[in-house]
DNA sequence: GATGAATGAGCCTTCATTCAT
DNA sequence: CATGAATGAAGGCTCATTCAT
């Protein structure tokens, strides 16, 4: 269907329900292949699926996309950078204290796995499908998420606050965990994202051996 | 470039060593479709890459193997069937304390994604692409996988060895970590086998709030 | 860009020289139209690339003109019938004599070559890519000029002027030469019209064998 | 070559009427394709229209040729180097003298037009659509074989033979009469084949002004 | 065991064109 | 006069698969 799955975009929001309001093209298209992309994966999904799900032509998708590998381009990329300015909008917040400082990424990191579990998993699995420019660019912003998780770490090591002896193998841990959440979390569970967020500060915690804080 | 890549195969072992292994088909096949269902996905790969690799011509190709789909299926199996051996293997040898287990799995995880880092990456990303009755058949195994971890913990906590108070986030966690290294261990860099066993295992028992062993 | 590069056309004449041609949409699209078949030819040619050569939107193009035959169709049929007119008012001040006829159709028919180089392209091309009745209107044109040369050559052979056995291949041949024209001239060259039009009027009279004029 | 349109290749011979013979592939898209494009032209052609007239699969054109482009570059320059080398043969025979030389050429050159009326329109039109590097490997063999005409032309005005006063329009005139024969004749008119050349080497002979030979 | 020829379905993309505004 | 959004048909090409040999 053509339903925004996920975050509601400013562009859109229009008469809605029912087929695309006329005009909402680029966010409907936007939005099918969001969610047919994290179902099927770049390669198994045909264009022609994505312009059926937003409820247009085939035609109608090139006039608001220039290629199959744009509209990917452009999901990791607003994907990728969301995520980052979330980290960076937390950070802000948390202050000096390297431990304040992890639970904000980690704060960060498991609210957008949650809450755009569809972008998650786009990112973590077509990464590869990206044509090099687009990689390139993608990356840039990608290992500036890992600084910021390393710079912590190693703030905390040299603080005294955190113990581990391997930060990078410590670091990797705790990003796996909480990208994996993506693949497993089910929001009508019974776990609501605050406990979710706790438990894997908790989890954090202990991967870097924070003590008396 | 049919030469096998990772470890030798059983079904092969013919006599190798050199140009395209003489007779060698369904081994040569397989290889070459593992190397590049890792490298560009199941729907990123076409029929005529695998035969090309191989070194064999597409005819040959499916008087081995009957279909693409089957190719990958095989692989999926024959890999997560081989890291579930493993496992019980070391389990077999590791005894009755939850800790000795725990170290057995960490180590068994470790060294199949650090020496089948290809298969990983496929059985990682490339379940999704299997029809459902080969993904019913393969989950199984999985599932099996999951609960040699659950139980194991399950039982520490038991008795008053772990103290993790979400077993299975503690579990998910550990096995995540365990999962990523294949995507970025680099057998020619500084850290061997057994020292990244070491670091994971430190990490594992960490998570479990493993005390006093 | 959307300047026109030949000869200004009357519709158009407007406040002209420098941008878009203010409100010239007829005229810009035209001579966007005549350079692009001439390039790529008709069906290598999409109206898109004409509305852009052009400054204007797609459907400015659809205002202006009802289809791209159309505006294939006009083209050619303008062009063609420039060059009956030329040879035509040639002829009328040519006079009765064979030789001075046949002088004044090479000097028109060089000429036009030389200027309308684009023009010329097109009509010998593109032709083929009328739809039946556009053609056939063509046609009608195009046989008016040839009998204009068959008829003053056999009226040069009759007064025993010219002395070519085969009048039809001598036609054929002069109207070859000076077609080709289009195809090799380079106007910023070292010769110019008016001696171009003397080499091929002494061709010409070679080819129908004249003599004692 | 299986298609009977032009002149029968010793290879096909085979089967033949009725579909293509199983096996006779390539030529039947060859031959299929040289009829198409000489009807509508390179991009007024689709793919389908030639695997239909071949009586063949979309699938299998593929298996032959590498793609629509490949196509045309093989029918162009097999066609371009046809020519040339009936030329050489026909001037091996001719000896020294200008005269007789030139002769050759015309034979040469009307024969082929008359022959292979579908490669030359081919060739004359389409030339423009290679893509550049086909089109500079094919120029070399055009000059090449323009270079025969102005050699012989040049030495007959040494030899005080010809005494056209601008030898470069003559060599255009004479090829352009000979070129035109492809657009017009037709084989089951009243005009055979020895008689054209006996026609077209006249005018030739008087464009260069040929005297006392 | 292995091959080359052939196929039908499907792929991404571009086309000429229309229509509400 | 002019536009942007949308469309259905068609374009070139690749795919997994089959079959006669």
């Amino acid at each position: 269907m053509s339903a925004p799955t996920q975050q509601p975009t400013p562009t859109d929001g229009g008469p809605a329900a029912g087929g695309p309001p006329r005009g909402a093209g680029r966010a409907a298209i936007t939005n099918a292949a969001r969610e047919i992309f994290a179902e099927r994966g770049y390669h198994g999904t045909s264009i022609r699926d994505i312009a059926a799900r937003a409820g247009l032509s085939l035609s109608a998708l090139y006039h608001w996309h220039s290629s199959k590998q744009d509209l990917l381009a452009a999901l990791l990329w607003e994907g990728t950078n969301d995520y980052f300015e979330a980290c960076e909008r937390e950070l802000a917040a948390a202050g000096d204290d390297p431990t304040q400082r992890l639970r904000a990424m980690v704060r960060s990191s498991v609210a957008y796995r949650v809450r755009r579990r569809v972008e998650s998993k786009i990112i973590a699995q077509e990464w590869r499908n990206l044509e090099p420019e687009h990689q390139e660019r993608l990356n840039e912003l990608a290992d500036a998420a890992t600084r910021l998780w390393t710079d912590i770490i190693a703030d905390g090591i040299r603080r005294g606050v955190f113990h581990c002896a391997h930060p990078e193998d410590a670091r990797r841990t705790v990003v796996a965990a909480c990208n994996a959440i993506a693949q497993w979390y089910d929001p009508a569970g019974e776990v609501d994202l605050e406990e979710l967020i706790a438990r894997y500060t908790d989890i954090a915690l202990r991967v870097v051996d924070a003590r008396g804080s």
